[in-house]
DNA sequence: TAAAACCAAATTGTCGACAATAATACTTAA
DNA sequence: TTAAGTATTATTGTCGACAATTTGGTTTTA
């Protein structure tokens, strides 16, 4: 239970804490991905009726966590390389809008409050050797800070409620600490500066940039590790 | 039921058959936007128990026509302007992503096929004198073609999945039948064009200049509404 | 009179059982 | 031996009833 994402809502129903589990479950791979769900089996092993595990799965299928067909069942989704990079060029379309909304819409404070966030990250790399914290929660931080600067719903609902729970899940899955901690901090100090500037155009530019190279990032570390595991195997 | 969606799976289920009419009910405005929903009310409408009316109520939630808070209920969508442009900004985002994609990954068959329609659309055009084939059928029919041609599952999902019905409720309820139909055509024209030039982000530029452009239509129609509404109140 | 506390009605959430459908194993026929 | 067809088993879909929570109104109190 790492990481909350600030616009799910808290868990007051049964269901709710029974899916949150899941979620989480889903996310680290407990639950494996591609693996059938069975309704009997969850339901005895989170010790709640079919009906109310049948509510949890709907919401898991809201975000994209797992795959029902009718009369047949529920799946948990494949974390498919294809799967990844179609994520993150959806990711590169949503949140480069959003970072245009941002530079419009955000707050003056809101603005402030983020260059807070960034003196405070720089800190703490500089303390951590730019390694270990920042890649993980000053990362999201960021990212969910622009979405929600936005000020835009249907762009906040579909990046954090839905995209996401698949981004920490690729992340989780494939291991992926990107470890691109300084290049990132400079990329969001910029971003950050063309938000605070006003200037939509190029904030949108930067942050489709960003989400790129993380990509591609992660493209090459893929390619390797076909290239390792070939070795491997001869 | 006067347009399907081409990514929608056959309703098999009857709690699938059930969301389809409520589908089109809120769509159409029979069901009023903003109105709450009582359970025990709409089962009985529908002949079926409350179960299998959730399990539907679930699937409109999901394309974001309902929305539920716990242990409270649901309540249809309002239709406000700001959503209106919210939604259009996202349209915006996702489809000249999807252009882009569409460009780089159409097969040449798909691209023949596309420009097959849009001789066929420009003859009905002439026909019926431009206004009232096109930019009903013939528009969501390009746009839909295009969704798919990007081959990419998040994008055809987020898009027809979820905005599209959106996009039908605010076309209906706000008696919105652009009259856009010629200059839309020669918008999608180019737009075709450069795809079938694999320029990506040529593409991606067109589709998201005629988004704004519908966007402004929209925009405008509104303001001149709200000032013949002033007018007739004084 | 206004506000707080309480009570009653209605609504939503949860449960277990039954019906319908799909998957599996088995039998029979070519 | 294989293929098709059939029967059995397991899984999903649907139902009606009960429990928990909210809402609206009534009473009580300051």
């Amino acid at each position: 239970m790492y990481l909350i994402n600030p616009t799910q809502p808290e868990a007051v129903t049964t269901a709710d804490k029974v899916f949150e589990q899941i979620q989480y479950a889903i996310v680290e791979g407990n639950i494996p991905a591609g693996s059938k769900i069975s309704e009997p089996e969850l339901a005895k092993r989170y010790q709640i009726s079919r009906s109310t595990l049948r509510e949890a799965l709907n919401r898991l299928e809201k975000c994209h966590l797992i795959e029902r067909k009718a009369n047949v069942g529920s799946r948990v989704v494949d974390c498919t390389i294809e799967g990844l990079l179609e994520l993150y060029i959806t990711r590169e379309a949503l949140e480069g809008m959003a970072c245009r909304q941002a530079a419009l819409n955000m707050s003056d404070i809101e603005i402030d409050n983020m260059k807070a966030m960034l003196k405070l990250h720089s800190q703490t790399q500089e303390l951590k050797d730019g390694v270990a914290y920042y890649q993980e929660e000053g990362d999201l931080d960021f990212h969910y800070k622009v979405i929600l600067g936005s000020h835009n719903k249907q762009l906040i609902n579909l990046i954090c409620g839905q995209l996401y729970h698949l981004v920490r899940m690729y992340r989780c899955q494939f291991g992926m600490n990107s470890p691109r901690a300084s290049r990132a901090f400079n990329e969001h100090s910029q971003i950050i500066q063309a938000i605070s500037d006003r200037d939509g155009e190029l904030a949108e530019l930067l942050m489709r940039r960003h989400i790129a190279a993380s990509r591609k990032n992660i493209e090459n570390k893929i390619s390797q590790l076909e290239l390792s595991e070939l070795n491997e195997n001869k």
